[in-house]
DNA sequence: ACCGCGCCCGGACATGTGTCTTAGGATAAG
DNA sequence: CTTATCCTAAGACACATGTCCGGGCGCGGT
């Protein structure tokens, strides 16, 4: 039986990652069905694999499971965009003091990206640029999909 | 005894990371003398920690030791950028499908940063476009490993 | 020559991750 | 009812990570 995670904030390792894209793409899923997507998507894992992660995500409180069926279907607790967020955060905090806009800058040097895409963020960028610096009160989240 | 560490890319935990910091922050060290910086840092470790973390590092190949004085110095092998780069690199490949366009945009709308920066970026963003205008066919990604 | 201090080394141990085997229960098929 | 299936539970095991203890060696002072 799984193990309540209250509140703490728990790692997610790559591997529960890869399950979790897996629900995510399909919206629940059970062991089996998530084990095809899985295969599909180029991880040959075995069927008890999937099991042993989708109960470590439970156990931490990331996904549930409606145990009325003869198969568990399992869905999940927590978006992709919690995910990348816990991700980006860690990783500003541990190589950039905190300072996103370090990561920004990083990338855009390392890692060229299209004119399409350059133009979306200088948009965004503009728009950033345009606030009222005095006040920021708010962290908009729940534009399009990533 | 360090390991030669052949050609693989081997992986940096957080903790080898913290004392690779260190290391970068003086050039070089000895063990006590990262341990010092270590803890001023905030981090509080044992001395053995320390030893054990760069003899970690050591059979990695990422960093060198100068055995020739009394107590080792140490001496990084592998700079600050290309650390960054590998763990950029993971984050985009694991949750952005290899595109680093939607990491920065991603960034950008849930960790918000100043007007200042954000004009700082898009300036950077118009010198890259006009100096490189044509030439991007190809996601030139081929840094010399490590 | 001796003592103590600092240093390295080897090993240790708990927990986290990655991955699977096997036992046992419920179900569907004959 | 019997058997073949499919599912979950339990736990095993190897390697990575985080963190440290204690032994033994050499140097510097007295």
């Amino acid at each position: 039986m799984p193990k309540r995670a209250t509140n703490a904030v728990p790692t997610i390792p790559d591997s529960e990652l890869d399950v979790l894209k897996a629900l995510w793409n399909r919206g629940q899923g059970t062991v089996r069905e998530l084990l095809e997507a899985i295969r599909s998507a180029g991880r040959d894992w075995s069927y008890a694999t999937v099991a042993t992660l989708l109960d470590r995500l439970e156990s931490k409180g990331l996904v549930a499971s409606d145990r009325s069926e003869l198969a568990f279907v399992y869905r999940p607790l927590i978006t992709e965009q919690e995910v990348c967020q816990r991700r980006i955060r860690g990783l500003v905090e541990k190589l950039y003091h905190g300072e996103p806009g370090l990561l920004v800058m990083h990338l855009l040097k390392t890692h060229p990206l299209g004119p399409d895409q350059a133009l979306q963020i200088r948009a965004m960028l503009d728009q950033m640029a345009r606030e009222d610096p005095a006040a920021r009160p708010r962290i908009s989240q729940g534009g399009p999909e990533v």
